[in-house]
DNA sequence: CGAGTTCCTGCAATCGATTTCAGTATCGAA
DNA sequence: TTCGATACTGAAATCGATTGCAGGAACTCG
């Protein structure tokens, strides 16, 4: 049913070479029989075979991008941002789900490989360093992570100044026992958040105590549960203050705090990594660092597709770092500790 | 450098044709070369190119989707049960962003066309109607909305049903001045799920009021809006009891409620549809009628594999309407009506 | 007018896997 | 021993678009 090229040459009484070439590279083609093969082309409503054309020219105008979880709003927020710039440019994107599952995100890759991708956008998962090798020669960009391969080019935020910027919001209004819930230390993300958070802590003068800190395994109920434990203290030892490391967290780390009965700010402030629509609407509305998650995604993607059309070699091309900042904003979780 | 056939083939002394064999229909081949052929497929740990597999065989196993707004947590998570169901059958999706915008639609269609997908999962936008014609003759089943194609295949909610529980719901709670906030007329679950509201009201014996219903357009702002027109009266007219027909809606109407400093349930009942993690998060807790996202999409790609692998023509094949019944969820938005 | 360009077009090879068809080897039965 | 059936294997065509190369036409310049 799929009219071919062979069928437009023939209605425009040229050879299939001649009518490939005038759709394709116009100005090599006299400019009679041009306007005859795209009449005919727009007659037939010919749409080329991209598997045709991707087979001899070994490679579609096709990106593949493996992200770690579709449900989180920031990561959903990459997702479009990838597939934006992609389509401005006139790429199709192949888009995986590898919820943070090494395993699933080996299989992400090697389905990938088949379809022959110019380049790919991945946020690496903890084992993507081993699974990256499965496509050694592909070009890649790092999205929002790093897999620690010293020759990736990587797009992410100043995690640790974002994070250094929150808890210095806290110890300047008087606390000193601020408690974090991080991610995990596979990830690079949570290891730089937590980066930040000592860096605060030295700088106010506050000494970093291990108890105050927990892994929460980026997913609300990790969240939930290090909070649980964090804050299921006497009043006295509790930490007055509490600084989450992504959004899945707080939110758990927010269940806890109405399991015990602690109102915010009054008993507790809290800062979360990321914002979303909740963290606005919630009463009180959560103080949090901000991410450009959707600028990231565009970024990571144009930057992609520059390297792939400039031709410039994978390896060749320096790998290049790029940090964009994040933004503090404060709202209503955050307040000076309850007096003791 | 891509491995090919043909080096497994020189690998394992056969034919290409032979390694082929081997590998894609084993029972043709001597037990002792098959042996041979895996052996060095792993060896070289070949992949087929789907490209040209799927050129020869006329498609690859690749699937369309297109969803409305992956920003929206309900449509991520029919992207996710669309993604699931066709990784566990080997199957790999494009997908599509239309951003209910009908022309961003088409784009995605033509796209898709040309990479000759085996069938399309698709959340029609206003517009699918017209657009769909464009793959008139691709398998293709319709999620969560309907686009009033004759013989189409939907799997959608019982949206009059669920909508008539939760009004149900707001009439037995003694509400009489009950507003609803739908979508727009354009898009079908927005009118079913006025229609569940119109039947509630009739079975409780309270008139159908036009002024009580408000599109909000499917997003925030508009739910805004509609939400501050409803609700800016004086008490002895506002509705007691306001139904939103989605979840960006609702949001919309709640920052409306904080913008008049009416409080819930005390002042005004609230159900929303679809769930979601703020959704039980908020104080109070949202009341909602909740969706079966992932299942639906699940079913529809399953529904749309079944139909693929049976050979069942599309033509000749009946077409099937599948509902799956939502789920009231009664949490802390709803009360009586304030005393007058 | 002839040689050298330039411009345009078509032939045929190519990408990698599948599949038809024909050919060889093996085995059983007569 | 020979014939026919069966089981495997390989050569070659095929899918649809692209592209290196060669050839013909037209045009320029001496």
């Amino acid at each position: 049913m799929m009219t071919s090229l062979k069928d437009v040459a023939k209605l425009a009484r040229v050879s299939p070479a001649t009518a490939s070439r005038a759709l394709s590279k116009p100005e090599t083609v006299a400019f009679i029989t041009r306007e005859r093969v795209t009449n005919a082309a727009k007659q037939l409503s010919y749409q080329p075979n991209v598997l045709a054309r991707g087979l001899r020219q070994r490679g579609s105008r096709t990106l593949g991008a493996i992200i770690s979880d579709i449900l989180n709003p920031g990561q959903a927020t990459l997702a479009k941002g990838i597939q934006d710039a992609a389509a401005k440019r006139d790429y199709t994107v192949f888009m995986f789900n590898t919820d943070e599952d090494t395993e699933k995100e080996r299989r992400a890759l090697e389905s990938l490989r088949g379809h022959l991708p110019q380049g790919l956008i991945i946020v690496p998962s903890p084992g993507a360093r081993e699974n990256l090798k499965l496509v050694s020669n592909l070009p890649t960009v790092e999205l929002d992570r790093s897999s620690g391969l010293r020759d990736a080019h990587t797009i992410m935020v100043d995690n640790v100044g974002g994070a250094r910027e929150a808890v210095q919001h806290l110890t300047a209004l008087g606390h000193k026992r601020i408690g974090m819930i991080f991610g995990s230390m596979d990830v690079s993300t949570a290891v730089e958040r937590l980066q930040g958070y000592r860096e605060a802590l030295e700088g106010a003068g506050i000494a970093y105590r291990e108890d105050l800190v927990l892994s929460g395994n980026h997913r609300e109920e990790g969240g939930r549960v290090a909070a649980h434990t964090l804050l299921n203290r006497p009043a006295h030892q509790r930490p007055t203050a509490l600084f989450v490391g992504n959004n899945e967290m707080t939110i758990g780390a927010l269940l806890a705090m109405r399991e015990l009965e602690l109102r915010i700010p009054s008993d507790l402030s809290i800062v979360g990594f990321d914002d979303s629509r909740w963290a606005k609407l919630m009463q009180p509305a959560i103080t949090v660092v901000a991410q450009p998650a959707y600028e990231l995604a565009y970024l990571a993607c144009e930057t992609l597709l520059n390297r792939l059309e400039n031709g410039v070699s994978h390896q060749t091309m320096r790998p290049a770092s790029i940090r964009l900042s994040t933004t503090f904003i404060k709202r209503d979780s955050t307040a000076p500790p309850p007096p003791t």
